[in-house]
DNA sequence: CATGAATGAGAATTCATTCAT
DNA sequence: AATGAATGAATTCTCATTCAT
């Protein structure tokens, strides 16, 4: 099985970024031309609701928090957005574009100490963008239940950096492992639920920790056969 | 950071397993004598549960939703369990015990074509469990906010994977990786995270292929220096 | 234009009675198998929002109050009824079933005194009928909007009296009217909202002088040809 | 009973029509002074209530719907009128004028061909006029629950009415009815209540058959005994 | 005159938990 | 043991009205 994995996480990709992109949620897809005062007030609420995001967690989180946080009015609240979800969905809109926009820049790796390099600072790229969102994707992972199209987000997500990832594996020769894009959604995992780990502070381990380990572990993996360490 | 995230991921590990006797409220005491009559309702209300959480996700599904599907009433729900996280306490630890026992048999892991085969094997274990309890598992990563205890259980069971890991990662010679208790929590978040994907339906693999991709590259990670291939 | 209008009235005539003609409303539809207990407290519903909606109307009237007067919880109402509105229209359909039932009773009018006062009592009936649903008619007019379905139910009702009539207008020989179909329309709608007007207060006449116009009216209108006065 | 009725139906008379200058909130007093450009915004105001109104009933219209429907802002429909009761006043002011004018017209009755015209006649204007504002009249119906006054100003157009058929009904020699007045009322119901099905679509019948009809029965009703058919 | 923004009281609805039978 | 019924605190959401620009 070669080809078709690559695809299997755009499955259902059905909502890819559309009107919500700009982050504006919005009351019921209206909300036009804000002004000055209409802009500060949305960027209130969009934070304050980071902030409650991830003190409470997304189920947890009550309008009325992101009321207070916000330091605005219940009616205000819906005066942007229709409710908690819609809120989140401008949330996601946000992480989905920038992570989409750092998949498209990992670089081509070589089996070199500059090619290490290189794929080091990506993946801290990736954790710090990953760490500066880490509520929204904390929420991300908690309502990404049942029918809900809330998930599809973020499996688009994933399958950009598995699919840029692809790209990169296939790159190399001689192929270390048989079926590139399964393995390139596995390591995408591994970055992405390490980092989950270290972040819930599930983890004592600091950012260098995990770029070394991360990156060590990605660049052995691609380049098992050819070299001995990354660091030669 | 060398040593000591081995016992990093217990950081938070205070409440074993014993949780669900001592945490256990008041009616549910009443759980030790359960004549055949008594069992049945118990073990109806945890499948039903199991059945809900699958569906609608821990959050979202109601004590009324299990009811219904238990084919009982309200009152019972609560002569068995104090409260929904009693319940779901429950199922988790049953979990836990499973995990925990399975990571004591993760097998000596030689560079070798016998090796590889005994590792996967053993993943095979793992996803089988996993997938068996997996709506139990997902609404873990639901309930997994803030400071409720619920989520210490799981940190322990991946820790405990994590230290079964790290054993036979140290038992290697030379050395692949400078921190092998940090790459082990990597290589679990991996296991772990992939299998979620796959799961989930995010992702179309197969079993096999899951196999293949996750022993082949701890198989790598593991001997990178040492081998070529695992085929070999 | 001849037989058309007969129908006209039940031109919307898709819910006509439907399981919610026992007057159960019930929780979304389901609200199985009440015990005595469970009768009584759906009646205590029932009732006072009879009341409160003679008080205050529909519109005005909260579930609050309904709640209030029956003496019971908010939670319960909501046990009973989805909403105000399913409450509604399980009043409706009660009224809906008599109505539909008192005018299959309209009798054959002969141009004579027995005919007329057969007639009388019948109108009679239907007032005493109208004047015991009241607050449940004048919500459905004050509910009367729009594209609900709730305004079908009263349509229906009323075709169903128009119809009774149309037969009787019909077996008039000869023929006063034209459009027998069209005229008993008329007069059913000036039997209704003179009795309207009557029990709004809007008028001071008392239920004789009321049976005595209307029955005169209609009287005349069916026989004026064959006749002079209903009284000789 | 016999001759008060006709002033039954003014039983609540207190605020006749005057009612809009008086009970005008605090900013419509600005309403005096307007400009050409103050007269169109209060036009498009009236004009898009009365489109709310008849799509959506007077209790469910928002004054947001109103504003949105006039393109204009919410600030300003408070620059015109105190609230959205104080706006139905203002159109209900203008229905009652035409209303009570119209009354007056009603030319006496003859038992002749000419009679049954000019009745004719003028049932279509009052049915012409129940047309254009029959979002209103609608939107009447429904407010006119509870200790509102705004009943009343419907009750006095009908009272108008009343008197005015009385009056004519009077006339006629030998009396048919023996309350004329009460009669008198019961007319008015039907022709009201008629027209008002027909509007509502409740009914499908046209303009000519709708006179036809009630001209027909009125006719008949009037004059029963001392003619046979209004066409001979 | 006009408008976008903000407000907050009020109403609807849900659901975990308790209770009487 | 089991269950139908009741409860009410907690939340979400709406909308008339006011305000600053």
């Amino acid at each position: 099985m070669n080809a078709r994995p690559a695809r299997a996480p755009s499955r259902r990709v059905p909502v890819s970024k559309s009107a919500t992109s700009t982050s504006v949620g919005g009351v019921p897809a209206q909300e036009r031309k804000l002004r000055t005062q209409g802009k500060k007030t949305l960027r209130k609420l969009l934070d304050a609701a980071m902030i409650v995001f991830e003190k409470r967690g997304y189920h947890a989180a009550r309008v009325d928090d992101i009321v207070k946080v916000a330091k605005t009015s219940h009616g205000t609240f819906y005066l942007y957005f229709a409710n908690k979800e819609d809120l989140f969905r401008a949330l996601l809109a946000d992480v989905s574009d920038e992570m989409t926009e750092l998949s498209e820049q990992l670089p081509s790796i070589a089996p070199t100490r500059l090619g290490y390099d290189e794929l080091r600072l990506w993946i801290g790229q990736f954790f710090d963008l990953y760490a500066r969102y880490y509520p929204v994707i904390r929420a991300w992972t908690e309502s990404e239940v049942g029918d809900s199209d809330l998930g599809e987000l973020g499996v688009n997500v994933l399958g950009g950096f598995a699919n840029a990832l692809i790209t990169r594996v296939a790159e190399v020769d001689p192929p270390v492992v048989s079926n590139p894009d399964i393995a390139a959604v596995a390591m995408v995992a591994m970055i992405e639920r390490f980092s989950y780990y270290v972040l819930s502070r599930s983890l004592d381990v600091d950012r260098d920790q995990l770029l070394d380990t991360l990156t060590s572990i990605l660049h052995v993996g691609l380049f098992a056969g050819s070299r001995r360490r990354p660091t030669r």
